[in-house]
RNA sequence: GCUGGGAUGGUGGAAUUGGUAGACACACAGGACUUAAAAUCCUGCGGACCUUAAUCGGUCCGUGCGAGUUCGAUUCUCGCUCUCAGCACCA
């Protein structure tokens, strides 16, 4: 029989499936180590080749470990809430747990097909109420803490309480009030990314140049009533704890930019006629004799209250043009340069001099304290205003040219600044700040660019709060009554009012009547978590068990795509960080480990159209000769970029009388690569793979492609060789394609032999460590091609199927069984290179002179570097030929420099 | 503009701390087997050149561009070009 994967896949996966062999407990016998792929989002079209890169990835160091003797947590489930499903819902009227369901069947069926060792058992859904009760629970304790600053961490509400015996006396809504600007869960009216044809709020990593990420719809900027998660005081913890993590560079640096952090100082100016100051925020206090002017955002209270009453004509009409620009608008002509003067001035600290005050649109509200100094000798945003309103420009630090562009290094000497005159630029900050601190109107500030994260989402589909309103203030349900089920409405629409879609719900409100929040809990709230829900999916006392937690601690390698960095990954540290203040959490951090895969583009092909002839296609070579336009084609009816000429006629009516311009009597299609989409035509189901090759070369090719993190495109036409390597490896050990037993013999194992064998045991196992399977594929191609019609004893085919188990883990079931085992080769201890095989017999020995190749001979094995030596110069002075020459010789062993003498 | 990657044959990609560049695979070409095709197996495959009847053998150039360090650079340093990704009025 000969390799035929479809027959015994199916057999294993069963078999892996009825006796439950990738199912895991905690055994404190064992070193623990917890791989965990992001968990899809289960979308209607179902999975796409680019999809399993990373579950094989992990499928294949997760078999490894289990093989190195590790007990292995390797759980898969499902993003369940999201807003597709609720669109789908909308137009159809079809429940989204309906869709999601079907979706999940489907996504499940095809990973079954790839062979994955995934602990099913242990599956969970975001969705499922049993599941979300803990969503539930952890804002419920988040409303129930504040962060303490002094203590650098999350403390119970009650403790704040004690330090505010003031508060007691108040009436329960202005003591909330109070509450509600220290709860790390907290209800307040915030400026908010609200999209309208969304119909809600969006985070702000959900939202990209004034548009929608999902749908790419406008967003505006308003007032709103929303939950929030208090993440800002966390700022300093999330980012000091990047450096611990083995985590790309790439990621940690979005997370640091999203962070934002800025050391600075705060400075009061005085403002002239009046007992107010304006309070500012500055990275460069050094530059403060620089100040020509200030600058205001229009969203500022400062605004108005500065408004001269000759100037507030102007200043009304400048505060009404900006709010007639949307985010989009302003970030669309970022070079623009718009502002006005108030018509105040404030007051030197130093100098007492008076300093106009402005209002300009480039200095936003959000940021610091809405308030600037400008310093447009050395900031190129204050350079910009300054010259298109004619404002002077002050140089403070000697360097660069000030006619030109503002100069903004710090490795400059202070001039025209009084007490800092001749100091280096950097260390005039520290000494401005002390000035000020003297005169009480500065002090050292660092600033964050990172926002409390937006909590509420006007949606049907997402967590319901487990908040209720009691006299119009929010509480939080108990652990015992939770989950708070999502309820059912008759659409999946806003209401006639405006409230979101649960304002349909019938009944919505607690046993004892009171109402329940109406907006839903954001994509990001299940994903926060689950990595704990796995270690104890059935629990339903606890999040998971003290137990099992302290067992499987945090997540050791962790696999998805790098476009989560400032979403998922930020969310989930700082939902981690939470429990873990709160005693539950053992660890700080979720995910010691983080590989990003890199996405899989799709490879579509083109056909070339003659303009003049709509029925005519000109193949890839000839085109540059004739006018011709490029159509997208179905990549099903191209192989090989060779066009199927049949196939092709009969995809569309129009095509049916098709002409061809022909090369070497074949049409080759055009191709590039794109994302994998309908409309180009070029996706590629893991299935269609699966069918025509089996789901061991769809695995071994996917590895194949690349190395792991680099984007690629696909492309089929290598899969063949990957598929010819498993039929190499079938007949090297079946000895032909028709035998159904194994071609066993007793000659012993040749010592060429034995060192291939061992090559590939030290090669595979360094390559999985470092994730770079593609290397780890060439090597077993080597190891075939090499051993084939050789070395077909039970013990070098027993090696073989381990090391090739987590690769083409069917391919290696079948081959153990045939060996005589009855347990599956999932159990087999990792084989151990023999180190006497790893060096070479003979020592090949390379002299070079002056780098070039003078002479290379042959040593025995464990010959000594001085007798290497002595036969090279015995060897050099028969040759005879380099006396009278300075020299630089160098001798190699085995390609290895050991030494050189001059 | 800023930050972080990347650039190696026709193609995807290999190359421990600097040490014989191009492993492995695809594509292509030639051959064997076959009535034929498929499959399989074998050979060649960066460029220029020398040598030869043809092999064998040998030389020079070659890892985006230009310098530098070094006996020796795909690898390290500096300066560019192109490209991918992320951030972007964050004071």
């Amino acid at each position: 029989m000969a390799y035929q994967p479809e027959s015994i896949e199916k057999k294993w996966q069963n078999y892996w499936a009825k006796n439950a062999v990738y199912k895991t407990g905690t055994d404190p016998k064992k070193p623990k180590y917890y791989v965990l792929d992001m968990f899809p989002y289960p979308s209607g079209a179902g999975l796409h080749v680019g999809h399993p890169l990373g579950y094989i990835a992990s499928d294949i160091i997760c078999r490894f470990r289990r093989a190195q003797g590790f007990n292995v947590l390797h759980p898969m489930g499902w993003d369940a809430f999201g807003l597709p499903a609720e669109q789908y819902a909308i137009q159809t009227g079809q429940h989204p747990a309906t869709t999601t369901k079907k979706n999940i069947a489907t996504y499940r069926e095809q990973l079954d097909k790839i062979g994955l060792s995934f602990d099913w058992s242990r599956e969970v859904s975001t969705c499922d109420p049993e599941y979300y009760k803990w969503t539930q629970w952890a804002f419920a304790q988040m409303f129930d803490h504040y962060y303490d600053v002094k203590l650098d961490k999350a403390m119970p509400i009650s403790h704040l309480e004690k330090q505010h015996p003031e508060w007691t006396k108040l009436s329960p809504a202005a003591r909330e009030a109070e509450l509600q600007n220290h709860r790390i869960a907290y209800l307040a009216d915030l400026p908010v990314n609200w999209c309208a044809a969304l119909g809600t709020v969006l985070a702000n990593d959900e939202v990209k140049d004034g548009l929608s990420v999902r749908g790419g719809h406008p967003v505006e900027q308003r007032i709103m009533k929303q939950w929030s998660l208090r993440i800002s005081p966390y700022a300093e913890r999330l980012l000091q704890g990047l450096e611990k993590l083995e985590w790309s560079e790439a990621v940690k640096e979005m997370q640091r930019n999203w962070i934002g952090k800025s050391v600075g100082g705060e400075v009061d100016f005085a403002i002239q006629n009046s007992t107010d100051s304006l309070r500012i925020f500055t990275t460069r206090p050094d530059t403060i004799f620089g100040v020509s002017f200030m600058v205001l955002a229009p969203e500022s209270d400062w605004s108005l209250k500065l408004a001269s009453s000759a100037q507030r004509p102007a200043v009304d009409a400048y505060l009404e043009e900006c709010k007639k620009r949307t985010e989009r608008d302003r970030l669309a002509d970022v070079k623009r340069v718009s502002g006005v003067f108030t018509g105040s001035y404030a007051i030197h600290p130093f100098t007492k001099k008076p300093i106009p005050i402005w209002i300009g649109d480039y200095v936003l509200g959000g940021y610091g304290t809405g308030a600037i100094m400008a310093v447009p000798a050395h900031d190129s945003r204050d350079y910009a205003f300054a010259k298109h309103f004619s404002l002077p420009i002050l140089p403070v630090v000697e360097g660069g040219n000030i006619e030109k562009e503002a100069f903004e290094a710090t490795d400059g000497k202070m001039i025209n600044s009084d007490f800092m005159n001749g100091l280096q630029a950097s260390s005039a900050i520290t000494r401005a700040i002390q000035e000020l601190e003297k005169l009480g109107v500065g002090t050292r500030k660092v600033n964050y660019r990172l926002r409390d994260a937006i909590f509420s989402r006007q949606r049907y589909w997402g967590e319901p709060f487990p908040v209720y309103y009691k006299d119009g203030l929010p509480k939080v349900l108990p652990t015992e009554e939770l989950p708070v089920a999502l309820p059912e409405v008759d659409k999946y629409l806003p209401t006639e009012t405006g409230e979101p879609p649960l304002g349909r719900a019938k009944n919505w409100q607690t046993k004892d009547g009171y109402p329940l929040e109406l907006s839903t809990m954001p994509g990001f709230a299940g994903s926060s978590a689950y990595y704990f829900r796995y270690m104890d999916p059935k629990n339903s006392k606890e999040l998971a068990s003290k137990e099992s937690l302290n067992y499987w601690q945090n997540v050791d390698l962790y696999i998805g795509g790098a476009e989560h960095a400032t979403g998922h990954l930020i969310y989930s540290r700082f939902w981690c960080k939470f429990l873990f203040d709160i005693g539950f959490a053992p660890v700080e951090e979720p995910f010691k480990k983080l590989v990003n895969q890199g996405l899989i583009q799709g490879r579509s092909s083109y056909v070339y159209r003659l303009k003049s002839d709509v029925n005519t296609f000109v193949s890839y070579g000839l085109r540059d000769k004739y006018d011709t336009q490029a159509l997208h084609v179905d990549v099903s009816f191209v192989e090989n970029d060779f066009l199927n000429l049949e196939a092709f006629r009969n995809w569309r009516p129009e095509y049916k009388n098709a002409k061809f311009i022909l090369e070497d009597d074949r049409y080759r299609c055009g191709s590039a690569a794109e994302k994998m989409s309908k409309s180009f035509y070029n996706v590629i189901n893991p299935d269609q793979v699966v069918a025509r090759y089996g789901a061991d070369t769809l695995r071994l090719f996917e590895m194949f492609l690349g190395p792991l993190e680099q984007f690629k495109p696909w492309n089929m036409s290598g899969i063949e060789g990957v598929y010819r390597f498993l039929q190499k490896a079938w007949r090297w050990t079946h000895g032909n394609d028709e035998s159904e037993t194994l071609s066993l013999s007793t000659t012993p194992v040749s010592e060429e032999a034995m060192r291939v064998l061992h090559q590939t045991i030290d090669k595979v196992t360094k390559d999985i460590q470092n994730l770079s399977f593609n290397t780890a594929v060439s090597q077993f191609m080597i190891c075939v091609n090499e051993l084939s019609g050789k070395a077909q004893t039970k013990e070098v085919f027993e090696t073989f199927a381990v090391l090739l188990a987590p690769f083409a883990p069917h391919f290696a079931e079948e081959l153990w069984a045939k060996l005589g085992h009855t347990t599956s080769v999932t159990l087999a201890p990792w084989p151990a290179a023999n180190p006497q095989f790893l060096v070479a017999n003979a020592m090949k020995i390379v002299v070079q002179v002056n780098g070039k190749l003078r002479d290379q001979f042959e040593a025995p094995v464990g010959s000594s570097e001085a007798e290497v030596f002595a036969i090279a110069m015995a060897r050099e002075a028969v040759q005879a030929q380099l006396a009278g020459k300075t020299i630089r010789k160098q001798i190699y062993v085995n390609g290895k420099l050991v030494n050189f003498v001059v």
